[in-house]
DNA sequence: ATTTTAATATGATATATGTCATGTTTTGCT
DNA sequence: AGCAAAACATGACATATATCATATTAAAAT
């Protein structure tokens, strides 16, 4: 099991801010696991009472709606952190986390790091820069779910992925994800999100190959109307 | 001008956790405001370093669409802060700020404030939990915007209104907003907005009186379908 | 008090999206 | 490799919501 302190993967997030002694002392007992992809990280509902920093993969973050659906809130990939909340409140999670391809990561109980908090006024500093930036990225989703067309939004999460997850080799879309995956990000039926992207095909927008995706006209999907 | 450390405002919202001392200090070089109903408090890409506090009244903070829509995102109430983000980033508002009846504000300085992030570990962790929860909050905001009807985000939110805000004496809701306000809230155009209400109106759930609205069967709201 | 302006209301119609049905392709499994 | 189960695709139709037009009422201005 790897040290904290020689781990370059919290150099995105806030765990950078810890001193060389902290992270030894969380590196002793953080616990590491393996999810494979389709799995649940932790349910909403679930008392996850610790932080988890994502090593490799990407997980997706929802929450159930009254209507049977799974919304898409987020998505999180390799180097962030996931459950902050669960460190200043001791409610359960308002989210499910479910794995998109096989993942790495390293839990580390509040119990040990709340002190930290307390402590380091940095790494408190990070922590809060973090969540004021998911905030306003939370703002962003509401106004796009809330003002814009099917069509638009799944354009805009197209380049989302595009632009934060970046592309393998051949260009296709790094981020998998299913058609259905597609209609729980936009809120919309997984018909609806099918025959829009059918409908960037033809237009030349994107092409696919499976369930890989590549965009053919990155300016084109930013301007769709 | 009143002093912090002697204003009960303060028992609603983060600056609670700070030390009389730090009142003290921060009573000497904050500036009190009063905003008229309809006046903007701040603007969207405005600097706005500092925070408000909320003594009196009640304002909406609004993001502008692409489509030139004003989408409501929060609505904000006597004691809470305002613009706890500029603590945290040089980044300017995203949001706008408007008051919806006369309102009374303090400004606190960001240069002032900031120091006492890094030396008071509970003002920070206060301030931690106030974004958690704002956090929380917009998840949910985002699963109804994507998942419910303008007919049930529109009862949702005359009951959030009626349990988060309260009623006047004879029961309408003493927050008063313009039918455009309750469609940019849910994110729908000025005539659907009105054209529900008035359908909850003929349904029994609410009356009207000029721009009073008195809930009538709260149950109803809850389940409308 | 009267005029002007803004807010509310409602009808008619267009459009986007949801739902249900059915067929095809891909993926995973033994 | 072959089968079962998902995932994807597309048509037909239903429905919610947007848009445009036009009254009506309430609020503000002179």
């Amino acid at each position: 099991m790897g040290k904290c302190e020689q781990c370059i993967i919290k150099q995105f997030n806030s765990l950078k801010a810890l001193t060389s002694d902290e992270l030894v002392r969380i590196s002793k007992c953080k616990t590491s696991k393996t999810i494979k992809k389709g799995e649940i990280l932790f349910e909403e509902g679930e008392n996850i009472n610790g932080v988890y920093c994502v090593k490799d993969g990407i997980c997706k973050l929802s929450k159930l709606s009254e209507n049977g659906k799974d919304q898409i809130v987020k998505m999180v990939v390799k180097g962030q952190l996931i459950g902050q909340r669960s460190l200043v409140t001791d409610e359960s999670s308002n989210l499910q986390a479910t794995a998109l391809n096989d993942m790495e990561v390293c839990f580390i109980p509040k119990s040990e790091i709340i002190a930290d908090l307390q402590k380091n006024a940095n790494f408190s500093f990070e922590i809060l820069k973090e969540m004021a930036h998911d905030l306003k990225e939370a703002d962003d989703v509401i106004v796009n779910m809330a003002q814009k067309s099917v069509r638009q939004r799944l354009a805009e999460t197209l380049v989302y992925i595009h632009d934060s997850f970046g592309t393998n080799p051949d260009g296709t879309l790094s981020v998998i994800l299913s058609r259905e995956d597609f209609a729980n990000i936009v809120g919309t039926a997984t018909e609806s999100a099918i025959r829009v992207l059918s409908q960037f095909k033809k237009d030349g927008l994107i092409s696919t190959t499976g369930k890989y995706i590549k965009i053919e006209n990155l300016n084109g999907l930013k301007f769709v109307e």
